[in-house]
DNA sequence: ACCTGAACACCGTTCAAGT
DNA sequence: ACCTGAACACCGTTCAAGT
């Protein structure tokens, strides 16, 4: 059996030594080529040449090992212009599209992100972005760090949901489910769904986006935090 | 082998007839008993005494299966006090609140609801009543429609990611990571997160909650629809 | 210490064949 | 038409045994 050995030694000079970097690295070219789903602990194993028992050596688990790839991907994030100043809310939204766009092509990520809060490097200068671009536009402290909650929770969903359908469903299918289910609505039993249907499914997804920002940033600088009023309700039973 | 038909008929006289509703009613039994990670085709058509390929004559997939499920917990939904009036904020912050902690227990039918839009009786009943309060809080048609959208992913993104948490992880151990994070963060290269560390996770989840909700539904009356000058951005790459 | 074969305990979905 | 056994093509994770 040693020559065997020899000759495999031969023809793959290159297998890389079992590190944890090399295995996300591994993780990130799988993703890249045939999507995250293809991301398995078997799958990497046969792509790095050893049996998936050996991986957990390194990795804890599958969720660790997407989270790793998920800050791979957010140092793409929006290197784009800064824009403080009057523009800091579009900048915001700028931002986040941008983010949402990442996430977007790769859904299971987006989920990974949302379960997992991700806390790798690159993921925490997209916060310390935005908190720096809420705060220029004049928010509270609080309201800057529970408005960043806020919006990355939101971009995140957007992602995972669109993202989501567009690879699941047969994209007609899915709306046309909802649209239906608008449409046939009993105006009796669904009066205002009847009357606003059109508005329910109005305009394209960025103005949505960027509608659905700009509600969200008013309203950060507005509401004023809790202990100031508002608070207090019963708990989930 | 009719002998042996004739027992298995004696000894199971209850074997319901294979119907969709009665594969939904199983699914939701299942569900309760022991998650809804056990509700699969196998598990089910094991709990219907046949096999997993019968259960495609009814369902075409786990999707489909698990959204009729999910429409059934929606019946669940708030039927509290409608709370009109000058409390119409309150009352969506409990509508919602409600919703949300139905899907806290059953996170992964909250990755369901993001993923393929619920269509059922119960969820449009949801969406209705969502309606109704915002436009008597006064909101346009088109912020309330479009309002609606935001909260219900809001709500829903909220009780993935709080639901699914609490199961999968240690529950330390993922919080400490992102308090770990910040806490090592440098200040020198994360300047805001340093500073807005405490506030970043402060409040209780209702506290949090409450704040977001009011943050959009003030937001939602205030900011106009596009059209009205904010739109028009680049799109994603 | 690191690595691994093999096993355990599962999945969704399809399809040819039966009734 | 409805139902199903069997198969296809996978999963994550553990563990005893090796080096």
């Amino acid at each position: 059996v040693q020559v065997s050995n020899q000759r495999s030694r031969r023809e793959r000079p290159s297998k890389p030594a079992l590190t944890r970097d090399g295995i996300v690295a591994a993780a990130v070219a799988v993703m890249k080529a045939e999507g995250l789903e293809r991301v398995t602990m078997r799958r990497l194993a046969a792509e790095l040449d050893t049996g998936p028992a050996s991986l957990y050596v390194y990795v804890r688990n599958t969720a660790e090992l997407h989270a790793a790839v998920l800050d791979q991907l957010l140092g793409l994030v929006g290197l784009s212009p800064s824009g403080e100043g009057a523009q800091w809310a579009n900048a915001v939204v700028d931002v986040l599209w941008s983010y949402t766009g990442i996430l977007f092509e790769h859904p299971a990520l987006a989920r990974s992100a949302l379960v997992t809060r991700p806390s790798g490097p690159n993921y925490l200068a997209l916060v310390e972005r935005l908190l720096r671009l809420l705060r220029n536009g004049g928010t509270s402290d609080t309201g800057a760090a529970w408005g960043v909650d806020l919006l990355l929770l939101f971009a995140t969903s957007i992602a995972l949901e669109h993202g989501t359908r567009r690879q699941v469903v047969n994209a007609d299918e899915d709306r046309e489910a909802l649209t239906l289910a608008i449409e046939l609505a009993a105006p009796s039993t669904y009066p205002n769904i009847a009357e606003l249907g059109d508005a329910l499914v109005s305009g394209t997804p960025h103005e949505r986006f960027a509608w659905h920002v700009h509600v969200m940033l008013s309203g950060i600088s507005t509401i004023p935090e809790p202990g100031s009023g508002a608070g207090s309700h019963r708990g989930v039973q």
